[in-house]
RNA sequence: GGGUGCUUAGCUCAGCGGUAGAGCGCUGCCCUUACAAGGCAGAUGUCACUGGUUCGAACCCAGUAGCGCCCA
């Protein structure tokens, strides 16, 4: 800290020989955070800008995901506030009800042998509380080391006594508009977890199982039906036809005898069984299917639940206490020996229901669950983005969106645990039921509901209940709705519609007006990163070997909308020399004594007028591209305008101006510590320490109390079209003059004698000194002898004396691939204007472009003809 | 099964109607006092396949094949 104050209040260059990050990085965070440069006002006169983190489970650790996106998000934050912005990135963490209480719970068995229930519930929460902040101080502490410029005054947390407030007040809100309701529903249910799952929980997969079709019933009275999931026949309580099936009229009506059970079932018809599938008949077990639940709600059926909990077979008779699974293959065993096993297919592919949190296969199940009617939410949602409320990037992404919303299904928002939001209903002792609202006690002797509410249900309030709601706070009035919202477009369905219904519901207007959708992170062969798999390249291991600039910059750079990324550690590797390059480049321009101080020269050289012309242009595109979200192209823009146009050729082409010295030289000073001032603004979002360590060393603003975090961001300026094209001009010479030293093995450092005409004619007047300097050729002196001629342009032409013989054949070589290739371009471009239809249908200004392509090709054609007869002569 | 996207240099990806590009890798030369985590120069492609539209197709249309994702 104290070696930093030095380094820049003396102004020099002690930066080291490479860039360090480890030794920057923490005191960096550190004094941004004790300086409140993240800090967000609420009564400010700026306009605001604020997103809300995608609230992280609050036990877990960051992956390379969450880098991701807290990088994409960070940086637009940071670039807002250097637009003078109000800008707030506010964070927190989520409760993560289901993972978050199975990790402890697992924890409680392997150390101490209990469960949850030889706790109590009240003890158990309190452990679980314990464990929440011992990992939320993990999680936080990743933060700051990925480098999150997060307003950590207001971080929250979905079950803290705001957010729970909250909740407690849309619960009882929803409820009572009717809107939230319980019933007895086929739900997901996972045996594992021991709770009912949304929709959105059970995960999908294509499955090998088999499909077995069984006989109930004899004889006459006999049918065949299909399943995949055996067991489930203990529950059946009938077997439905199409209505239209001759097959099976004649038994309409009647009933079969269910194997094992003794019961004798009903066959009735209904019109959604399909008579193409399998035999027609399909076995219902209203309590353990969607499907055949609506049947039994049509025809009267009993609903029998067949097992319990877990997933054991509490039906009485042979298979009592066995598992479903066990069961299956029992039952398959025992219909076998029945005969009445017909068709057998193995394997059989078909999708099953997976939970997300634990792999366990789904058991649908008849249950009494909360539910929240959606029909009114969806249609808020849907509608929100069909006005063009809040705009969906990439634009694509929005059939996904809609095709959830508008399809979806009354929400199941209870959860069988005790880790969440208590669900505030409490049950009378005549079966009385009311929703005790924020601040309203439950009437003497009535319990409360033992559920708890989806973790979702409180992650959807996130963009107003972390800014105070219900009470209507400054921060509210400020920051909602949110300018955008950036998340992984795998939670769109999870979290991004759940938010847009309830802050479309509850404060009448989105809660963001924009959502940008970013890809996910996966291995070289294409792979989702997971620990399980292994393939997973921890981000905090990447700060350590590379720094956290390495890193953003690594998955920035990547960033496309609608696509993933595919991250590798060279791509670490490839960052890091970046900001080693940025590095080197800034150090270099101090110790050519770059400076901010004082106005731009009036009337700048033909270079610095290109640099700065070069600049604009990249200060406009990157705006251009930020504001799309296209950070992987933005990031292109300034990594070329960096490595090409500023280190390779500008601090080149400024080394003999400022060995020169003078005023030519002091306007170049300046220049060059504009063009750095500028250029470590637009990396500063993206990479903020080592930008902000090297912009303090350039303007020695540090004892100034200044910051690159609140500097503004560049405006741009006009572009200069006449010194670019006078520039391309001098590289095009240049890179001529290298590539025949190249071809004719000259050393770099060796200087070759040489003479220069046309300079004038090409408007390069007065840049000889500096291309001499550039490529080594001397003033021709006594006795010069050209050996070669270098026809550059149709002005410039290079006479060099490589005093001895040249190279011939490697010098015919080059020249003669160069006439190859202009000969090529003859041909097309003369075939093009020979076509009478591409001269009349073309546009005059592509046809034009061709006339000029020729023009160029046959000047460069009898250029190289020339020299190449030269070489003979 | 229904959607949706992808297939371009060895790898990762841009380009989406008018000269095929970038980064990395590769080849050669160079420790040129900012940087070898670097510099200079160079090589590299039946733009998946088959048809069609067009003066002109990597780009538009149709079909085929492979891969991916979302939803059931």
């Amino acid at each position: 800290m104290t070696d930093a104050a030095k380094k820049t209040t003396t102004r020099e260059t002690h930066l080291s020989k490479s860039y360090e990050p480890v030794s920057v990085e923490a005191r960096r965070y550190e004094k941004w955070v004790a300086d409140g440069r993240f800090k967000a006002a609420d009564d400010s006169d700026r306009d605001p800008y604020c997103i809300v983190i995608p609230p992280p489970n609050v036990t877990g650790q960051l992956h390379l995901g969450h880098a991701l996106n807290h990088t994409l998000i960070d940086a637009m934050v940071r670039r807002e506030r250097m637009r003078g912005k109000e800008a707030l990135f506010l964070p927190g963490t989520d409760h993560a009800g289901i993972s978050t209480q199975n990790v402890v719970e697992r924890q409680l068995a392997d150390k101490e042998g209990i469960s949850r229930h030889d706790l109590g519930r009240e003890a158990f929460v309190e452990r679980v509380w314990e464990w929440k902040a011992t990992y939320h101080d993990r999680i936080t502490s990743q933060m700051k080391k990925i480098g999150d410029g997060v307003d950590w005054d207001r971080e929250r947390f979905t079950l803290d006594e705001g957010l729970s407030h909250a909740v407690q007040t849309i619960f009882k809100r929803l409820h009572d508009d009717g809107m939230i309701y319980r019933a007895e529903r086929i739900i997901n249910w996972c045996p594992r977890c021991m709770t009912a799952l949304s929709d959105a929980e059970v995960e999908h997969s294509d499955d090998a199982g088999e499909l077995v079709s069984m006989r109930y019933g004899e004889g006459e009275n006999s049918i065949v039906v299909a399943t995949t999931r055996l067991e489930t026949m203990l529950g059946d309580t009938a077997v439905a036809v199409h209505p239209d099936d001759e097959r099976y009229a004649h038994l309409v009506g009647r009933t079969v005898e269910l194997p094992f059970t003794g019961r004798h079932i009903p066959v009735v018809a209904d019109e959604h069984v399909d008579p193409e599938f399998g035999s027609g008949a399909v076995k219902v077990t209203p309590a353990h299917d969607p499907n055949d639940f609506a049947i039994g709600e049509r025809h009267g059926l009993e609903s029998i639940l067949i097992m319990d909990e877990r997933g054991v077979i509490t039906a009485h008779g042979p298979f009592q206490g066995l598992d479903r699974f066990e069961a299956r293959s029992a039952i398959a065993s025992a219909l076998r020996a029945d005969g009445r096993i017909v068709a057998e297919k193995r394997p059989y592919i078909h999708a099953v229901g997976h939970c997300d949190r634990c792999d366990t296969t789904v058991e649908p199940r008849l249950s009494k669950q909360w539910f929240v009617k959606i029909e009114r939410l969806a249609k808020l949602a849907g509608d929100a983005v069909r006005n063009g409320d809040t705009k969906i990037y990439p634009p694509e992404m929005e059939k996904r969106y809609f095709q959830w919303v508008d399809n979806l299904l009354d929400w199941c928002i209870s959860r069988q645990l005790w880790w969440g939001h208590r669900i505030p209903i409490w049950y009378g002792p005549d079966g009385e039921q009311v929703c005790v609202g924020p601040g309203e006690e439950a009437p003497e002797g009535y319990t409360q509901d033992p559920d708890v509410l989806d973790t979702w249900f409180s992650s959807a309030l996130w963009p107003f209940s972390t800014l105070g709601w219900p009470a209507e706070t400054a921060a509210l009035k400020k920051f909602y709705p949110t300018a955008s919202l950036i998340t992984g477009q795998d939670i769109i369905f999870f979290w991004v519609v759940r938010m847009m219904m309830f802050g479309t519901y509850a404060m009448g207007e989105v809660p963001f007006k924009e959502v940008y959708l970013h890809g996910l992170i996966r291995d070289k062969e294409g792979k989702k990163m997971s620990k399980s798999s292994g393939n997973g390249i921890d981000p905090l291991e990447v700060v350590d070997t590379y720094g956290a600039d390495a890193l953003r910059y690594m998955l920035a750079r990547d960033a496309q909308p609608g696509s993933d990324n595919t991250a590798s550690i060279e791509l670490a590797e490839i960052a890091r020399n970046f900001c080693n390059k940025l590095w080197n480049g800034t150090r270099f321009a101090l110790m050519s004594g770059a400076t901010v101080e004082g106005d731009l020269p009036e009337s700048p050289s033909l270079i610095d007028r290109w640099i700065l012309s070069r600049l604009s242009r990249t200060v406009t595109a990157v705006d251009a591209l930020l504001d799309q979200y296209e950070f992987a192209k933005a990031m292109d823009a300034l990594y070329h305008f960096a490595w090409d146009d500023v280190f390779d050729w500008y601090l080149e082409l400024t080394k003999p101006v400022l060995a020169e010295g003078g005023r030519p030289a002091d306007d170049t000073r300046r220049v060059i510590g504009h063009v750095f001032d500028q250029l470590l603004r637009l990396l500063h979002p993206v990479i903020p320490f080592v930008t902000e360590e090297l912009w303090l060393s350039l303007t020695g603003g540090e004892e100034r109390g200044e910051s690159l975090t609140v500097a503004a961001w560049p405006a741009a300026g006009e572009a200069d079209a006449e010194s670019e094209r006078l520039v391309e001009a001098l590289q095009h010479l240049v890179v001529e003059v290298r590539r025949f030293r190249d071809g004719q093995g000259v050393k770099p450092s060796q200087s070759v004698a040489a003479a220069l005409t046309g300079l004038s004619d090409a408007g390069l007047d007065g840049q000889e000194r500096l291309i001499r300097t550039l490529v080594r050729l001397d003033e021709p002196g006594e006795g010069f002898a050209p050996t070669a001629e270098l026809a550059v342009s149709d002005q410039v032409s290079v006479a060099l004396d490589t005093s001895g013989t040249i190279d011939v054949a490697a010098e015919r070589a080059r020249l003669e691939k160069a006439l190859k290739a202009a000969q090529k371009e003859l041909d097309g471009t003369t075939k093009k204007l020979g076509n009478e239809a591409f001269l009349s249908k073309a546009p005059e200004a592509v046809v034009e472009k061709i006339r000029t392509r020729k023009a160029t090709a046959e000047a460069d054609i009898a250029r190289a003809t020339a020299q190449l007869q030269r070489l003979d002569g």
